[in-house]
DNA sequence: TATGGATCCATA
DNA sequence: TATGGATCCATA
């Protein structure tokens, strides 16, 4: 997968400088490079087909699938607390919840890396709607101005590889109007970035992504 | 409609304590309480079926109509400029466009108000998804944040008229934890207010809200 | 093509 | 019940 650019939104104070950052951010860039279509060749093939229509073009849910299991090797928060881990300093671990919001649980992140001293990196695939794009920087934001994470990561299409997805799917250009407010946002020190992926090929032959609904009964 | 809360998250500068917005605030209220359902009938009473499973419970898209209609007595912005009518002050106007963003235009607002002065009184009224309510609540801190608008106001069920709607709908419950970042918003001045709506009366035999076809919807 | 929305899904 | 999706719709 290409990483034709990356939108730096917040990047202050010292943990924005530190050598634990640049290696973090190193690793889960080649991690979100080694996305891959069709599984195992190594690159990222797109069938150009409209995913606007009914079972037609591609869906999105495999596409972080490498990229989450590479950086985490398999480690999923709920099933390390059954097995009575939930030490993870040090480490990448999937489906780690939010430290955010007290009355209502905010769900969980793709994968955070939990650091050594104090403080979560977050990464969120975004293969939702747009607007929960809108909703996965809000939790961004608001775990950087709680000082509840050290720095938010948010994955999304480019507006190339967007048609040929579900339709609406969350895509950079549509974000671009929010810069402004995100980079506003209180907080003392972070990182907020935005990494925007694209297909590194185009072929006709290659497979569809599949999308949710096959082989389920939706007639 | 009962409006059992309102959440002010932003009330700041000469705007927030004027007499036309306590007059236009007052306007809006009482619009936002004549919404009814079954139509005609003065009060909103709602069939209580669970909205969740496919085409059962209420559908959300009619609810907004009448209040909509009463506060802007049919002045529709696109209608409007056709006819070369393009100087709103002072009046309701419904789909009025953002004022925010320059590269991609942000779609319209469900009504707005147009100051004499300068400045726009925004109404969304949210019957998308809960995630959607996380896009209408950044533009119109985009909008604070900027200047372009003067106050937005944001509706959205209470956790008891939830269940009956479609699911996943916009509501209150989910918003609550990010209220901090909102009252957060880097503005000068302005006001930003959240309000509840819930049925006023709960009967087996009210007709169901038709739900159209969009989303995952066969037919 | 572009944008806000509306509707169900998967899983804990 | 609760939460983050995933998918398709309506309209300009």
């Amino acid at each position: 997968m290409k990483i034709p650019h990356i939108e730096t939104l917040i990047s202050r104070g010292p943990f924005s400088e530190s050598a634990e950052w640049k290696r973090l951010r190193t690793e889960l860039l080649a991690a979100v490079r080694a996305a891959e279509w069709p599984p195992g060749t190594g690159t990222f093939t797109i069938r150009p087909e409209s995913g606007k229509k009914r079972g037609e073009g591609n869906g999105v849910k495999p596409i972080k699938d490498r990229t989450v299991s590479l950086l985490t090797a398999g480690r999923k928060y709920g099933e390390m607390k059954k097995r009575g881990l939930t030490d993870h300093r040090g480490t990448w671990v999937a489906e780690h919840p939010w430290p955010v919001g007290e009355r209502i649980k905010p769900g969980n992140m793709d994968a955070a890396y939990v650091l050594q001293d104090a403080g979560i990196v977050c990464l969120e695939w975004e293969t939702g709607n747009i607007s929960s794009s809108h909703r996965s920087m809000n939790k961004m934001c608001l775990g950087l101005h709680k000082g509840s994470i050290k720095a938010g990561i948010l994955v999304v299409p480019s507006r190339a590889l967007y048609p040929f997805l579900t339709d609406r799917i969350g895509n950079i250009a549509e974000l671009e109007p929010y810069f402004e407010l995100w980079r506003s946002t209180d907080c003392a020190e972070g990182v907020l970035e935005i990494v925007v992926i694209e297909h590194d090929a185009v072929d006709l032959k290659a497979p569809r992504i599949p999308k949710g609904t096959d082989g389920r009964a939706l007639t």
